[in-house]
DNA sequence: GATATTTCCCAAAGCGCTTTGGATGATTTA
DNA sequence: TAAATCATCCAAAGCGCTTTGGGAAATATC
């Protein structure tokens, strides 16, 4: 069933129908009932292709999938596009994913993403520190929101968390603890959000008239190998860290490991905190003993991106949407005072 | 630049200009290249919001999250997700997702996203051994393809892995190697890969006379604690098994924390074999030691899916596409012989 | 009571593509 | 040479919706 076999049905004209359905104020409410009442018992549904055809809109966002791989960029990644996909559900969109693959790059994608029309507006996830997606998009004509931030030349809408203080804020709670010798076991220093952290963690230890240790500042890949790894190595110097500072949960795991090797135990021994994105099934919560973690749920940031990038859509509004999220610190057990 | 502009630049009609792009043969080769000259000069994109107006075709796949949210699930989720997408984008088509969310069943969902019309078929991962979509999306009319297989009163396209041939195969090793202890930690028996899994244990056991123990099959969600927490309750059994067969690697993981914490090193003092789905990050030659595994690539499904569900849209034809993949055994280094 | 104003509804013109059903010459065939 | 066949191309009719630009009746204003 179409529109106008609903209307012929109705006795109505196309126009009212289609302005009933969609709220359209020039339509009785007495009308509109009729025609709800008609449309759900016919199971009448507008063809989306149509409207995309008459609107220009296609009712689609896009997203990339991310180059990299790996099980925590990935549990990220989906924990992130979960929210998105709920969102934008409730908002009336679809979300499309597209990837870059061996031969194309990741502008090829965007850019056949864009010219084949195909989505309303893109959400770009994981920014660089120098990340050339804003200036492609915005060359582009192609709406879109940042999770994350960026250097970029162009003005841009965007949702981060505050890294910074994140970091900031645990770096102090350590030191009133009485730690000094406190490492930063951080994810890649190209990401934005690590150099972030780092800043937060230098600025903390700086205020607080402590130098930083160079060789306990370290960056890789955040998983739990790593994690390990690293710990281990600041472990065995000669005057060991007292606290790890970790970006993410996966590293944690692993400094916990070898802090167990180095026969130290975590928030007795020695303090143990870490970022927390609230993945479904990886919680500071859960560690032995609880860690002590900055959180922010992922999932919510996906929610709200798309709320805020729907909101752009509808009604184009300058300044561009910018919101930086407060990060909690929740203090639970793996963070002794300093011995 | 549309269509319409494109043909009057080129003095063609709007119909030679379509079917020149399309490759339909009405249109001579020098007509054919003067137009994919010109499209390409002016950047031309078809509109996909038309075309999809014009042929009753979305150009678009479904899926839908899955309702239960865990780290191993999302892992496998994603990557199965990831090889969808990149053979959809070959192919010309794209892929979105939906979501089952609190208030709304996964039925619901379903029906909705059949009744607007969004996607042209759609793709059910991780059917249930007893599962209503395939006979839900029959009775909608939407075409789509099983990852997997289930009970069904309708026919329907698939593709799936041999797991029961899989778990035969590794049982027959485990007894070849003198094994009579073996214990199951399988997934849950309402997934069909669990009870195929199972299944294939049974009959591999059974067929060299040996009565499985009813107390060495568990079941359980797939993860590392469930896989430590079974593996840890049946090796303080008076009789403990001489060896694991886990379906995951994080099951896996768990049996080995599990057997180390019981003075039992894997590899020489008991067995242990998984199933690895070759995630990117997680994979079984990592494991200290190598593992032994029955190993089937779920990206590389998630790419043939796509194939065969595009083939069954461009022609439709019967019977159905089944396919059952083959799962590699390989031999490493954590199944020793039994002593 | 006459004139504005609202309220409610409609006809028709797109949106940009595909596809049907010819039309026009050029080429074969008889 | 006339008829049949091909190879190319075109005009126009949708696909199902939104939206513009009124129009008629009901209500408010003076």
């Amino acid at each position: 069933m179409n529109l106008k076999q609903l209307a012929a049905q109705l006795g109505l004209s196309q126009t009212t129908v289609s302005r009933a359905i969609n709220g359209f104020p020039e339509v009785s409410e007495e009308t509109r009932l009729r025609v709800k009442a008609a449309a759900d018992l016919h199971g009448y549904r507008p063809s989306a292709a149509a409207r995309r055809l008459a609107t220009g809109q296609s009712g689609t966002l896009g997203m990339i999938f991310p180059a990299e791989r790996n099980m925590l960029g990935d549990l990220i990644f989906i924990e992130f596009l979960g929210g998105c996909v709920e969102k934008a559900a409730d908002l009336g969109y679809d979300v499309t994913l597209a990837m870059a693959r061996g031969s194309q790059s990741e502008e090829q994608v965007y850019r056949r993403t864009v010219r084949s029309a195909r989505v309303d507006a893109m959400i770009v996830s994981s920014p660089l520190v120098a990340d050339l997606r804003p200036g492609l998009l915005a060359q582009l004509g192609m709406p879109f929101i940042v999770h994350g931030r960026t250097a970029s030349d162009v003005p841009y809408a965007y949702l981060d968390i505050d890294n910074r203080g994140a970091f900031h804020a645990a770096v102090k709670l350590l030191v009133d603890l009485g730690h000094r010798r406190i490492a930063l076991l951080n994810g890649e220093r190209r990401h934005n959000y690590a150099a972030d952290r780092e800043r937060g963690f230098r600025d903390a230890m700086t205020a607080r008239g402590i130098a930083p240790i160079e060789d306990f500042v370290c960056e890789a890949p955040m998983n739990e190998e790593n994690g390990f790894r690293q710990a281990a190595r600041l472990l065995a110097h000669p005057a060991r860290p007292t606290a790890f500072l970790c970006s993410s949960l996966a590293q944690a795991s692993g400094a916990a490991k070898a802090c167990r090797n180095a026969g130290l135990q975590v928030g007795r021994d020695i303090a143990l905190i870490a970022h927390d994105d609230r993945l479904a099934d990886v919680r500071a919560e859960n560690f032995d003993p609880p860690l002590t973690a900055t959180q922010s749920s992922i999932g919510e940031a996906g929610r709200r991106v798309v709320s805020l990038l729907v909101d752009m859509l509808r009604a184009p509004r300058e300044p561009l949407p910018r919101e930086i999220w407060p990060v909690d610190l929740v203090v639970r057990a793996s963070t002794p005072a300093c011995r």
